[in-house]
DNA sequence: GTCTATAAATGGATAGAC
DNA sequence: GTCTATCCATTTATAGAC
């Protein structure tokens, strides 16, 4: 089902925390796609390619393996605050094709990225009855997004480079058009090829071009 | 795990059919939870109050199961489109508070409706590795609503109601907040309560509001 | 129509050899 | 560190009594 895609180190050295590595890889490419409790031990073993007895010398049994996942995705956040940060930085010019770029870029380059992706993925089975992954799934795609916005679109207000408006409902604008796209394309389980991307790219440009022009204080913008 | 509602019928005539929809209603329940293939037969049959081996008598197996309630959602995009197609009659007066209402209403009445809210809980766990279950919940969210919102958009424009713009643009938009609000307050574990419907309220009619303000020739609306 | 009993397969997890 | 072998609980599903 899931091959491993490093044969070439196999030192017996550092041998124990790249199995690891490799076993939580293999949970969550199988757990994003079947949910946890559908995956077998004996699935997972054989997804990394060792035996599932093997599997309790890495975690002390499945539910470990799952905590494991999920501590990782608070890191996670982390690291998606700096990229975005990142490529928030050049929106201080606010020119409406650098505006539209950031956020094809959130989609393409963030949440689409694969690992967040099937964290997403993984986080939208988990939260119908696991309190904490409800918790973390609108952490990651409504808490911290619409907090960033909202202070992008202060700071952007302040400077005069959008005309005065309530930041927070942007924000929220923002995120909508930003998660309607996300899950109209890439929701489902089909795997998406070039001609669906470009589909999804020419959707969320127009509706972020609506927005933008929506921002201009009536004179200088669009 | 859960515990049957319903001790009171058990009149030996129409009981097959009654106890063949009991048996569906007990698996939406546990499948929009947990997910299909986590969900065993006996607590299935817990949940209904007989034996699992008594469900075989009104399945042949597990995923027929299934499939029956998969052909219900089918019915019930019928259902949603008479409902809301209702909803949206008193749509050519277009006043504001209308407008508004009318959102809300789709969200708290139909999206959040008993039974369409568990067939889309569930959807959003059977998507991720079934296809049938994935082009339900995008015909379910997205196709048929955006294609009733833009009919409903060019309508309003040909009658003058709204300014001259992009029908299927503006049905996007609209669905966007929608399943905004809809996933922000209601995709999680928790149980919502009174104040949390009040939130999502809030926010919607704000975001609708404005919405609305959009949609003004600019002279006469808002 | 629902029950008990049971078959056959698969689940998580451990012990101990190498 | 990974293996084989094994334990025991649980799974889907069937057979047959009532």
């Amino acid at each position: 089902m899931v091959e491993n895609m490093e044969q070439t180190q196999s030192k017996p050295t550092e041998d124990k925390q790249l199995t690891k590595q490799r076993i939580l890889a293999a949970a969550l490419d199988l757990f994003s796609v079947y949910g946890f409790s559908t995956v077998s031990m004996r699935e997972l073993g054989k997804a990394v390619g060792i035996k599932e007895s093997s599997i309790y010398y890495h975690f002390h049994n499945k539910v470990h393996i799952l905590e494991m996942i999920f501590e990782e995705v608070y890191s996670q956040i982390e690291l998606q605050r700096a990229r975005f940060m990142d490529a928030l930085q050049v929106a201080t010019s606010f020119e409406r094709k650098q505006f539209i770029a950031t956020g094809v870029y959130y989609v393409e380059h963030i949440l689409l990225d694969n690992h967040l992706y099937k964290l997403i993925r993984m986080l939208t089975i988990e939260k119908q009855h696991n309190e904490k992954a409800a918790e973390m799934y609108t952490q990651l795609l409504f808490h911290w997004p619409l907090n960033h916005q909202e202070r992008v679109f202060t700071y952007m207000m302040n400077a005069g480079l959008i005309k005065q408006d309530n930041a927070e409902e942007l924000a929220a604008e923002y995120q909508a058009i930003i998660l309607y796209v996300f899950q109209k394309y890439f929701s489902g389980a089909t795997e998406f090829n070039a001609s669906h991307m470009q589909a999804a790219k020419r959707e969320l440009e127009q509706l972020l071009a609506r927005f933008y022009n929506r921002l201009g204080k009536g004179d200088g913008l669009s």
